[in-house]
DNA sequence: AGAGTATGATTAACAGTGTTAAGTAAGTGA
DNA sequence: TCACTTACTTAACACTGTTAATCATACTCT
């Protein structure tokens, strides 16, 4: 009776090689250059196919955002696990966000700077597990680190999360919106932006 | 012989026309929200002749967000040209331009957090006068009153200033596009940022 | 084995998008 | 009056995301 299995195994199959394909067009072209009609061509099926494997062209994009941004989970985690100064631990997570984000520009465009399609609980989005969110709190456990170490004094260790997260979202989104500014130099922005935040924090 | 004025008058008022149509329609309900044809049912006019004023549905909105970042650069000089304290008064400009890009935020989006269209000069977009860059030089004008005046010690004023724009740019654009993210609240990021920026830039 | 059903995938279509080529009508200048 | 310029429109192209209806086939049950 291992049909239901065999079945399942199918599904998921299928699923995945949208996933890839999807990927693939979206990682080249970015959000609103890939269209259903193509990631279906890529994979030989028709365009409704997709819709029976996810709800709609967001819901697809955003997934392959989540499997994009699992990786930057892992590297966070990696870095976090290492022993050493705490600070500079924090640094070093902060650079690894900012690099992911430059290097992944489209994935990041989509989960973090367009507008979120209304009707979607808004609220969910950020209590469930996401990468995002996982990212997210690797920063309050950094933040939570410096302190616990005496080598920051805060008020509000969530205040302070947010804060930092403002600060490198920032660069990380302008140098990908806005790459022929005059920027005195990519590394010296992002680096003056992470020493700047963690100086600001007392760190 | 004034007949050309007269034609090259109302070909300015229709120009506007368009302008002012446009700009209702993207305010309420942003970029991707609002079509040529819509805005030209509004001014009963056909949707070609938009074209005849405007390169294309980009250009067009690029001017409507013209118009409301130069509302912002009067803003900034205002504040700019007041005597006082050149770190408070630096301090204001960074939170009035947070307010500006919350209380703007179709604009604030289309001019900063959407890919620019390829094909685009992006150098003279950027050389040129445009309020976005005009904003930025207050900044730039900003630091240096402070450095002047021996209440900051910077080796790159270009640099502070990209600093500065870093993390007001991630705090506005976070708050504009996850609105619902559980935000320790909405004031206290903002002078958070503000604060720490300032204080990481030794101000 | 044969009938019925559930599943997966498809075709055709809707309603919209930005944009362009071709055509029309009115007003201007000689 | 005739030619020409100007402002504007109609019709169409080539797309877009998405849905309803349909088809085929593999599987289940009697």
């Amino acid at each position: 009776m291992g049909v239901k299995e065999r079945r399942a195994r199918q599904k998921r199959y299928l699923r995945q090689e949208i996933l890839d394909a999807a990927s693939e067009l979206f990682v080249r072209d970015g959000y609103e250059n890939v269209s259903m009609r193509r990631i279906a061509d890529k994979i030989e099926y028709s365009p409704t196919t997709i819709y029976i494997y996810f709800k709609d062209k967001a819901e697809l994009l955003e997934q392959v955002c989540k499997e994009t941004f699992s990786r930057l989970v892992q590297r966070l985690s990696k870095i976090m696990e290492q022993p050493g100064e705490p600070v500079e631990r924090l640094k070093r997570g902060l650079i690894v966000y900012i690099e992911f984000g430059l290097e992944n520009p489209h994935q990041y465009r989509t989960t973090f700077m367009m507008p979120i399609p209304e009707g979607l609980d808004e609220k969910k989005l950020h209590q469930e597990n996401s990468p995002g969110m996982q990212a997210f709190s690797f920063l309050i456990q950094g933040v939570t680190d410096c302190v616990k170490a005496g080598k920051m004094r805060i008020p509000n260790v969530e205040l302070a999360a947010q804060t930092l997260w403002a600060g490198i979202h920032g660069i990380t989104s302008l140098l990908i919106t806005h790459e022929a500014f005059p920027w005195v130099g990519r590394e010296k922005v992002i680096h003056s932006t992470v020493d700047t935040l963690i100086a600001g924090l007392g760190g």
